[in-house]
RNA sequence: GCGCCCAUAGCUCAAUUGGAUAGAGCGUUAGACUACGGAUCUAAAGGUUAGGGGUUCGACUCCCUUUGGGCGCACCA
């Protein structure tokens, strides 16, 4: 991978070695004044408190001893001690013509955790999130050459299906999947996710309600947890109907999991786990439960015990996730692991870690990792819900969307309208769920979404096709590109600087888990391409050298953005 | 009660983690097509970064404080 950024901040750090100041590591930013500069080093006011220099003094030597370099047309100092640094063309030039955009693989090993759907119940948009970060971040660590798992696990265990199962019951007294005394085969084909859609928020409600009902509900949770076998035989044909309604639509967001596990496999390993932190001695009483202690010294505030047993024998998410944890460490040989979830379970991820660290569960070099995001809001504060007072399910959100994008496309376009539209809806949902900073809380809304003007995902996708169309019709001329020869423009140059973030961008969100910066980019990319592209008229252009350079740059602009829209998990559509 | 997070243009969000003049989209207003896709492009208006104090060369960012919101605090997931 090509790195524009650590070829300038070598070349300071040696300067700066030349004179003397001992430094780790030098950061050149982006200039916030492109008058003064392409680049500005804002490291000299620290040095000058360092080294007890006057910082003005200190930035004149580093000015002298860069300013004979080449690679620079201007190097200056201005204010209490910035430097600004202004590229020459050929600098530019020559860093254009190197094609290199991929990574070294590497050996780690980072296992990702997202998507988070519960069976029984149908993915709705506050499903989203977790789905397309999660994913988003899984093709950017593989992009940057590490190796990844990635699991949605599955919440399909816990009292959720206690809820669905006792409604069953209620209504269908006589299943014979309720009869301990059953011996023979059970019934197929029961379940639908029509019938499951509709019992499990009534069982959910009525739960909250009457806390008989919810009473019943633990109970049927216990027998599933007991493994009883009609329960479990019940369970089993839930599971198989969900699993398979909810791969369909992160089929749809296109987040492809390695692993559809669920806290029901972690399940089969509590046991061991139970006995081995027993032998760790770090299991105590409280109030009748089981909870291992993870406050420690440092604590300006006390984290609360991890709930392990409840005082009715059973188990808890918070059990079952360190039971993941287990097996998962026992199965692969990880580096990390990432959690990509609402950032309201923070609290309860800090215990779980806390606990896995404690118990040597995970060794003090595995990196656990809890990347929250915020809450998705509705419109009005309330959580996102539809007219009817249901949450919005994921499919209708997708098809809204599909819907408007279908209105909108080119009538010229004949074939596979309903499969293109499918790309632009996806492209604009995703898009705009990545567009804003990972941490901040989230207003849902409808219209927003089914925009397609602006900053979205359509326009991204408007500029990509452009240039591809662009670059086919230069084809169809047998105009070639092959190098790159001249700046004509203050268009094609800062575009061209643009192209040269990349490398920092990608690292950038990897270090803070983030996509919106990626999305950030890819606009600022296409504005300043789409501005380029009214400038010049490149294929009446009669220069050929500049024609040349121009469709070279334009390539590379549609390269560049394929990459970031890969790793966004958004698929590009041949027209639209 | 204890603690965490948030408050930025009319609305929805950014701000390279302490850098120079706080930026985008939508909306509003005014413009641009006999040329490569108008889901485009060019402009304008819009801000005491909730209020107050402090730290320093420099604060949306760090500390204190007031107000207003959200969230979490063991047998839910």
């Amino acid at each position: 991978m090509k790195k524009f950024y650590t070829l300038i901040e070598d070349k300071i750090k040696k300067t700066l070695l030349n004179l003397d100041y001992q430094v780790e590591e030098v950061q050149v930013l982006e200039s916030s004044r492109p008058d003064l500069g392409d680049y500005q080093f804002n490291g000299v006011m620290a040095l000058a408190k360092e080294y007890h220099q006057n910082p003005l003094e200190i930035a004149k030597k580093i000015v002298d001893g860069l300013k004979d370099d080449e690679f620079f047309q201007e190097v200056s100092m201005a204010g209490p001690g910035f430097i600004n640094l202004k590229i020459s063309d050929k600098a530019l030039i020559d860093f254009m013509k190197i094609d290199d955009y991929a990574y070294a693989r590497n050996n780690k090993l980072i296992f990702l955790d997202y998507g988070g759907a519960n069976v029984a119940k149908s993915l709705h948009v506050g499903h989203l999130r977790s789905a397309n970060i999660g994913e988003a971040l899984k093709r950017l660590c593989q992009y940057l050459g590490y190796n990844t798992i990635a699991d949605t696990h599955l919440g399909d265990w816990g009292r959720p299906l206690g809820l669905v199962m006792l409604e069953l019951a209620k209504r269908n007294p006589d299943w014979v999947f309720f009869d301990k005394n059953y011996k023979g085969d059970y019934p197929k084909a029961l379940i639908t996710n029509a019938l499951l859609e509709e019992v499990y928020p009534l069982a959910s409600k009525l739960a909250k309600e009457d806390p008989d009902y919810l009473k019943e509900a633990q109970e049927m949770t216990k027998r599933l947890q007991d493994n009883e076998r009609g329960i479990y035989a019940l369970w089993q044909q839930i599971m198989e109907v969900s699993k398979s309604d909810i791969q369909k639509i992160y089929n749809r967001l296109n987040a492809e999991f390695d692993l559809y596990k669920g806290e029901s496999d972690a399940e089969k390993y509590v046991p061991e786990l139970l006995e081995y932190l027993d032998k760790k001695g770090i299991v105590e009483s409280s109030e009748g439960a089981r909870v291992i202690n993870v406050s420690l010294p440092t604590d300006k505030l006390e984290i609360p015990p991890m709930l392990l047993i409840k005082s009715d024998g059973g188990i808890l998410y918070s059990t079952t996730e360190l039971a993941t944890i287990y097996e998962r460490t026992r199965n692969y040989q990880l580096d990390e692991i990432w959690y990509v979830a609402d950032k309201r379970q923070e609290l309860h991820f800090t215990q779980v870690f806390r606990a896995a660290y404690k118990s040597q569960i995970v060794s003090e070099d595995t990196k656990l990792v809890f990347a929250g995001f915020g809450t998705m809001n509705g419109k009005d504060g309330k959580p996102f819900k539809t007219r009817d007072g249901g949450v919005m399910r994921l499919n209708d959100l997708l098809s809204a969307v599909k819907d408007e994008c279908l209105r909108r496309l080119n009538p010229e376009i004949t074939e596979k309208r309903d499969e293109i539209a499918e790309k632009i809806a996806l492209a604009t949902v995703k898009y705009a769920d990545m567009l804003p900073n990972r941490e901040t809380d989230y207003n849902f809304d409808l219209e927003k979404f089914c925009d397609l003007e602006g900053k979205t995902g359509s326009y991204i996708l408007y500029s990509v096709i452009r240039m591809k169309s662009l670059l086919r019709k230069a084809q169809e001329n047998n105009l070639v590109y092959k190098d790159f020869k001249v700046i004509a423009s203050k268009y094609d140059r800062d575009l061209i600087l643009l192209l040269n973030n990349m490398d920092k961008v990608l690292n950038n969100a990897f270090n803070t888990k983030s996509l919106n910066e990626i999305a950030e980019y890819l606009y600022k990319i296409c504005t300043s391409y789409n501005r380029f592209y009214t400038e010049h008229i490149i294929l009446k252009e009669t220069d050929k050298d500049l024609q040349e350079s121009w469709l070279f740059l334009t390539e590379t602009v549609y390269k560049v953005c394929q990459i970031m829209l890969n790793i966004l998990a958004i698929d590009v559509p041949e027209r639209m």
